[in-house]
DNA sequence: AGTGCATGAATGACGGTTCATTCATATGTT
DNA sequence: AACATATGAATGAACCGTCATTCATGCACT
């Protein structure tokens, strides 16, 4: 059994709690399908909770890596956007199980105070504002109130994961990032 | 003290888990809140997922009388979307629990199996769908993958309430349905 | 022979549900 | 009107299954 632990543990999880949920989630499930001992996982993770933590750390991450390059680059905003959300649905399409995950268990509250899930995640829509603002600033884009087009467009974003995961229909996220952008572009 | 029970215990569940979440509410704290004793409950309620059930139940089927009447009417597309929306964003102004609950609580898998509230949740998009299909026959709107523009739709929505009972920014709602429709009518 | 990771049975807390009991109110009887 | 009895809603302490977490022991590699 070779190594990296924490890793193994990840994908475990990610797979169980897809399937589940995190509360119906059994630490003694994620260890069997981990092939690890119960005890290894706390070798770890401090807590049940750590392991969804981690989960999306990782997972957002990325997707703030992505942002931030793009935010640095010339292209304009439709241009970026299109690829962020091409981007993010290329990932689910690859692992469906993080869909699931990223859209159900964002924002639960947790018994022990806050984790770090939350910050986290709003880091997302903060980053759309602000390429909303600047475009809107170069005039690319009519004035418009960023905070609510910010919402919409990461809440529509969720409405077409959310479809493609409860339907198994992975052709909508194909060609969902151009429809959306379209139609945002004739919107705004 | 008088009567109605079943009614003080909804009213105090909704309370509970809007602030704690379903999975971290105790039987006991519903029941305090609804000033009965724990027992009381389960001669009202089989379960507790029964109590989230009948939540559910109660203010999805608000709506869809709303949508059912929208669609006999003669009014175009965009009034009955607005009219909709306006509607459900008044609800949860009056309630921000409900808002929080709605959108938190939805499709969270159950220990013993499938609950109502798929199916129930299911039809807000379904009758969206329908209404789209019947408006682009009618060339009120151009040609789209309903299916598409629907989960679009929906998942805005629920953008907009998630943004604002996190930010507990209740102005964000007075202006939000007249906000999507212009976007929506602009880029459809 | 010491260090570090792995193990999984044991532990203990927690909380949903049950049910024997209480109690308020209604009904019937004189 | 006074009393007896029946009904079923309300109660909450106790029960019991369910896990998250711990830790004593085993194992491997240096």
């Amino acid at each position: 059994m070779e190594d990296d632990k924490k890793e193994r543990i990840r994908e475990a999880a990610i797979k169980v709690m897809a399937e589940t949920g995190f509360f119906n989630t059994k630490t003694s499930s994620v260890a069997e399908e981990a092939g690890v001992a119960v005890g290894t996982i706390y070798n770890y993770f401090r807590s049940k909770d750590e392991i969804l933590e981690y989960i999306f750390a990782v997972e957002l991450k990325k997707r703030l890596t992505i942002l931030n390059r793009l935010r640095e680059s010339t292209e304009g905003f439709w241009g970026k956007l299109d690829r962020f959300l091409s981007y993010h649905f290329q990932e689910i399409i690859k692992q469906p199980e993080i869909g699931r995950i990223l859209v159900r268990e964002k924002e639960y509250p947790r018994k022990n105070g806050a984790t770090q899930i939350s910050g986290y995640l709003q880091k997302i829509p903060e980053a759309i504002e602000l390429m909303l603002n600047e475009a809107m600033e170069r005039g690319e884009i009519g004035k418009h109130k960023a905070k609510v087009v910010a919402a919409i467009i990461f809440g529509a974003v969720q409405g077409v994961v959310e479809k493609t995961v409860n339907t198994d229909d992975f052709s909508l996220l194909t060609t969902a990032a151009q429809d959306l952008v379209e139609l945002l572009k004739k919107g705004l």
